[in-house]
DNA sequence: TGAAAATAAATTGTACACAAATTGTATTAC
DNA sequence: GTAATACAATTTGTGTACAATTTATTTTCA
């Protein structure tokens, strides 16, 4: 197998979305130019033109002179976050429900075992890139060009916040997350956009929900170093 | 005025955005890297670093071995447009409804004088450009990173679709999209956002039934060569 | 000592040359 | 005459060298 540019590039591209997915580079990061062409094999050109990719699809950010950095996630990132994610996501699986083709659902059904088995083994990458990929397959299905950039960016800040949120544990709400997509599978095969639409809300809801306790805990009521656990918003 | 390659990369970008948007570069155009390279005195290595910035923005399509040529529209497109447009528009105006800040509005007033400028001189690709502008900066006032790049992905084909339709003729409808701009403006400046995204409606329905009439035209009674003007649809 | 200016190092941007792949044309076999 | 193959031309992709810009360091002067 002989190992081509071509194929150094392609693996590049996969490598550096893993990672920002994943966390392994976390917002900010800073894209050098040298140490990355230098890792993958390749000289700068075709490294700069795969930076310009991965700004378009929204992992990086570009500035002039300044070079590539992982795309930045603010304060108003999780407000900015949920206003549109019910939205986006509840018309791509109306869509979904409505126009999903067999082989499509097969794949999907595919990616929930792989979701499902990462949930068991307790990866918590595996289980945000299963994540992504189940939710990019309804984007397939939904088939609205226009939808799927902003699904897209929605997808990469999905996983992005769940790695920094469900870090490492299998509490409740995560098995009910594979359930709710079980729920969703089950929807679109039997092409009911309005079950489908109201489980996104669900969906979102839930998740929603959950991060807002871990960004607006309790008051602390007793002090600081008695039982109560420590979390840390980073 | 020093002409340096960096303000040559930037008029290229800018040059060819606009010409994708007033169809002098028509769907499926070919982006041919030599051409353009010598057109814009550029080497070929910055040329195609724009072109993925151009296709990250969906201006265009890359294809492995085989260049890039400008993005298509299908028979799907007016479809998949209007169902997705009053939605994502009708978010983003009454997100800038609610954040809209005094700079934003006074730049969104001087693109309407543009804007209806363009109209008195019958300028239709003039036209077309004003109102991208325009509705881009209602995406700048709503603020939110995830509606931004279907909202531009809207615009792009908004303005083609425009250029194809809207073709010469100053009709009453477009008089009437002129007026709908002043009342958004109106609920924006008044931070009225049921207002404005019940205007973001109407005017997805004037645009959506002008554009029906034009694709479903009443058959033709008599036998061809009559009387009847025959109406061209690319 | 501290701020400003000058200089050096590192990083980003562009140009050109060559390699790989695709497309078009001519040649040959049947 | 047609289909398959071989060859040539065009186009796309990558590597390297150099230019321009930014950032860090040193030097100078108050």
């Amino acid at each position: 197998m002989a190992e081509t540019a071509r194929s150094r590039k392609a693996d590049l591209l996969d490598t550096l979305r893993r990672r920002v997915l994943t966390l392994a580079l976390p917002p900010g990061a800073d894209l050098d130019e040298a140490r990355l062409s230098e890792e993958f094999g390749l000289s700068r050109t075709p490294l700069r033109e795969a930076l310009r990719e991965l700004a378009g699809e929204g992992y990086a950010d570009l500035t002039p002179n300044r070079g590539a950095r992982v795309a930045e996630m603010s304060h108003t990132t999780l407000r900015d976050f949920f206003l549109a994610a019910p939205m986006i996501y509840g018309a791509v699986l109306r869509l979904a429900a409505t126009h999903a083709r067999p082989a499509q659902i097969a794949e999907l059904k595919q990616a929930q075992v792989t979701f499902r088995g990462a949930l068991a083994q307790g990866d918590v990458a595996a289980r945000a890139l299963a994540n992504n990929r189940i939710h990019a397959i309804t984007g397939d299905m939904a088939g609205n060009i226009y939808l799927r950039p902003s699904l897209n960016r929605l997808l990469i800040d999905h996983a992005r916040i769940s790695m920094t949120f469900y870090e490492g544990d299998a509490a409740p709400e995560t098995v009910q997350a594979a359930d709710q997509h079980d729920a969703m599978i089950a929807a679109i095969e039997s092409r009911n956009p309005e079950a489908a639409g109201q489980l996104a809300d669900d969906h979102w809801a839930l998740s929603r929900d959950r991060i807002a306790q871990f960004v607006m805990p309790a008051p602390l009521q007793d002090r600081l170093g008695d039982t109560l656990p420590l979390v840390m918003i980073p």
